[in-house]
DNA sequence: TCTGGGGTCCTACAGCCA
DNA sequence: TCTGTGGCTGTAGGACCC
């Protein structure tokens, strides 16, 4: 008799709970108990949006990706603090340590999340749980947020079912009363757009989503994303955990204080931001091909323009030249809100 | 009146070439 | 030689994520 083995895999997504809030009260213990919002330059009268808000500050419906100068209306008594990602990275690099003392199949997901794949450990789904939880916390004095699920889709939306300080688990068994119930926000890769698209055609819930056939979900979203949804709808996932990878491209892009006119102004910030593409590029050992440079004007129009150069280079001058090239494309006529440059098509240098 | 910054992926289309 | 087709590359824009 030949037995094939079930591989059924078992996969943790780790969240961290308000993180860089939960950094920044580490470091400050008096800031604990009142509301925190972190955000730009923390200056909650200049442009920026919030990058986490604590859950004192979740209470007055401050959330992240909101205007400061909201959250401000919002909660003025909040204490404002500026992003300090070299203290939230030391912080991200610290529990993922602990994380990969588990197991070395680790998929880095952003500052503040992780998947783990366990499938090969005997331990039990919550032993290990534990084990994470106590010393991510004696390592870092925070809480994280952990679902276990057999794929990344449904971990993801465990983790996010029980904060902070929660475990949640999800199996096939659980989709139809755990995730259709769900408003279709809550998968992953249904933005504000695809939401609002797919309320017109009277779909609210993920659970509704997946009454709908491939062939319907195809025509209105395209062969990939269609796919995805019928897919996702029934929290079917066979995506494997990505444990390294090289960058794509490297950017850098600012908003002006006050949308800018001035054509030296906007020239002298584009060679400024090429400068720190390039010293990126440089420290990390890639080379370039491809320079995309990318206006916003004050009416939020966004327009890019990009040129291919005939050979690899992490020369300033050249990226600069491209950057200008590009940007000679475009028609200045309306105010500058912000400005970008992006490299990419990259080689890694080998030396 | 407001809407950051650093990324990835997808789609559509145009031009070139076999 | 003309025309159609399909692949490949580059460009532009949009949606999404943390």
């Amino acid at each position: 008799m030949t037995f094939i083995h079930s591989i059924k895999r078992r996969i943790l997504h780790i969240d961290m709970d308000a993180f860089f809030a939960a950094v920044e009260e580490r470091r400050n213990s008096t800031l604990i108990g009142k509301p925190v919002v972190i955000g730009g330059m923390g200056d909650p009268t200049k442009r920026g949006v919030v990058s986490t808000a604590n859950y004192d500050a979740r209470k007055y419906g401050v959330h992240s990706a909101m205007p400061l100068r909201t959250a401000y209306k919002l909660c003025p008594h909040a204490v404002f603090l500026p992003v300090d990602y070299e203290a939230y990275s030391a912080a991200s690099q610290q529990f993922k340590s602990v994380l990969l003392t588990i197991t070395p199949f680790m998929e880095d997901a952003g500052i503040d999340e992780a998947f783990l794949d366990v499938s090969e450990l005997l331990d039990a789904s919550e032993s290990i749980v534990v084990s994470i939880k106590t010393r991510i916390k004696e390592k870092t004095g925070l809480t994280c947020s952990i679902g276990i699920a057999p794929n990344k889709l449904l971990a993801k939306i465990a983790s996010d079912m029980q904060k902070p300080d929660g475990l949640t688990i999800l199996n096939e068994g659980d989709v139809e009363c755990q995730l259709w119930p769900l408003p279709i926000r809550k998968l992953y890769g249904v933005g504000p757009k695809t939401e609002a698209h797919l309320k017109d055609i009277g779909i609210e819930t993920i659970g509704q989503l997946a009454a709908s056939s491939a062939e319907k979900l195809i025509e209105t979203f395209g062969h990939s994303y269609g796919h995805y949804l019928y897919d996702a709808s029934r929290g079917i996932d066979d995506s494997p955990l990505v444990t390294h990878w090289e960058p794509k491209s490297i950017s850098r892009e600012t908003t002006f204080q006050e949308d800018v006119k001035n054509w030296q102004v906007i020239a002298r910030t584009l060679a400024e931001l090429t400068k720190e593409v390039v010293a990126d590029m440089q420290e990390h050992g890639y080379q370039t091909r491809t320079v995309t440079i990318k206006i916003r004007f004050s009416d939020f129009q966004t327009l890019t323009r990009a040129k291919t150069i005939s050979d690899y280079t992490d020369a300033e001058e050249e990226i600069r030249k491209a950057a200008f090239a590009c940007l000679k494309r475009i028609d200045l006529n309306k105010r500058v809100r912000l400005i970008g440059v992006r490299a990419s098509n990259l080689e890694k240098v080998t030396s």
